[in-house]
DNA sequence: ACGCCCTTGTGAACATTTGCACAAAGTCGC
DNA sequence: GCGACTTTGTGCAAATGTTCACAAGGGCGT
């Protein structure tokens, strides 16, 4: 690491790959709360997240020095800890743009509220649409964005088709949205500085599918299945349907 | 791992990393087919799948060498070479297990299909559930499960509540599915040799709140805002870009 | 048929992430 | 109080992933 001078405790650049994994953590050590658990060691808390301890432990060194050793972590403070590290000590308010099947799903889902989120607004650009209610909130035309971000939201969520999601995200984005995450089976191109996430399921059943084939091709292991009879290997798999 | 010493051409061990990415690029090139387009090169299918040129070509390199240089790469033999590295020259059946909002809401999208994908069954543990029809199918016990595995089914989506997904993970395993892509906001424990994919919105907000937190604070570069003014600080956002 | 020009495929440098192993540090029983 | 025992936090090495930069290769115009 370079000789970053002052740099308080730890505040400051936690490694992409570890701050990936402390919502993983947070919820396991929510889940410990809810058994009364009060005190857990790394490698409880690991089993509980599904990674190993020790990278765990690397994990959290990058927050500070919260564990005691011989014992392990208390529950109730690390907890805190990760939320303050990931910035939800306050609720985010959160801007969801389409209101199809997925943006009513998603706008009626609890998931966010519990989390630090909470959905402020809900905008699609059909006048069909605008107007409707969807649980507590009425659809907003896109007009609004500006004022939205005006009063500091920051955080847009896409659920609009594919082929409208790059019109969305430069909306957003034009608007001083800084964070988007997208639900659009598309990428999209944004500026320097403005975060992406997609999530799309489509995509992960496909690397599921590349560890299933290879699964296969593997069991028919003696056979070198070089060249040509490789491609037949693939329609094996019992499949009667 | 192991030097697997002859390892014919590179049919064989694509990192992970660049299988992640494989997706993207087949849906980038189904966009540039139905635009008309017939070849591409590296850079402008990079821009169309969001990633770096040259993270592109040497992804593609694991597969074989099937660009020409000078040119580029046809789209449609392209497409066809990362479908095949992918697993996807069939379809492969899908079982759903958990019919409440979200899984009728996946059973219902047709997304899946479109991408080598076909939902075969939906189970429920809810003999009131059990019955039901969404879309084509009738919603069926876990009872079914040994009989779907025995068929040919190896992939399983989780869309049951968080304190089941243990329970049907440790069903669809022991049933003989190798694949699992799991909705429900917790880790599984699965065997060796079982692949789980978790997709969760509220990590995925968190991530995006981490860096939005960030962005908040090196605004705020001159003042080290230490301790308890902090959290006053994401009202602020000018934004003005 | 030749050479120019363009883009691929890849070796090598660099960066990040993971895993190991253990000294440091604290608790708890006695 | 003290020593034995437990578990953290971290230095280091290995593995994995990314970026750079360019030689090799192939088409196309002439
Ligand atoms: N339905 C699902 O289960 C599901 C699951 C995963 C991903 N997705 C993806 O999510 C996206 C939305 O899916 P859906 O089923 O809700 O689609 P949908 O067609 O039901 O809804 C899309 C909504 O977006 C609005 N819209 C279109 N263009 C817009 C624009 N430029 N600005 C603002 N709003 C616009 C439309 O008016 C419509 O209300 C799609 O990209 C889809 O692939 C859907
Ligand atoms: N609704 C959403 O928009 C949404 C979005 C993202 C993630 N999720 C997650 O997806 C999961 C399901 O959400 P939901 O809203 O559909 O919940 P839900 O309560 O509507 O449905 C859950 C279904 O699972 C069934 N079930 C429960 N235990 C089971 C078991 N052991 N075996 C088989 N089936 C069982 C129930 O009978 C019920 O039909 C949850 O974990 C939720 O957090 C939901």
């Amino acid at each position: 690491m370079p000789p970053v001078s002052v740099e308080s405790a730890a505040e400051r650049g936690i490694p992409d790959a570890a701050v990936a994994r402390l919502p993983g953590y947070l919820r396991a050590l929510d889940t410990m709360t809810a058994s009364g658990i009060a005190s857990v060691s790394s490698e409880e808390l690991a089993v509980e997240a599904g990674v190993s301890s020790a990278k765990l432990r690397k994990d959290l060194s990058h927050l500070g020095s919260y564990g005691v050793r011989g014992v392990g972590y208390d529950v109730s403070h690390l907890r805190y800890e990760i939320s303050r590290a990931l910035g939800l000590t306050h609720d985010w308010p959160v801007v969801i743009v389409g209101m199809g099947n997925l943006g009513r799903a998603l706008a009626q889902y609890g998931g966010f509220e519990q989390q630090g989120f909470s959905v402020v607004a809900l905008l699609d650009h059909d006048p069909e649409v605008v107007g409707q209610r969807v649980g507590d909130l009425v659809v907003q035309p896109m007009t609004v964005l500006p004022a939205l971000t005006g009063s500091g939201v920051v955080i847009g969520v896409i659920a609009a088709p594919a082929q409208a999601a790059q019109d969305v995200a430069d909306a957003l984005v034009g608007a001083g949205i800084g964070s988007i995450l997208n639900f659009a089976p598309s990428a999209v191109n944004v500026p320097d500085g403005v975060q992406v996430r997609r999530v799309d399921l489509a995509s992960e059943l496909q690397i599921l599918a590349y560890h299933e084939q290879r699964r296969v091709e593997s069991a028919e292991s003696g056979a070198p299945a070089d060249g040509t009879a490789a491609s037949a290997s693939a329609r094996t798999v019992g499949v009667a349907r």
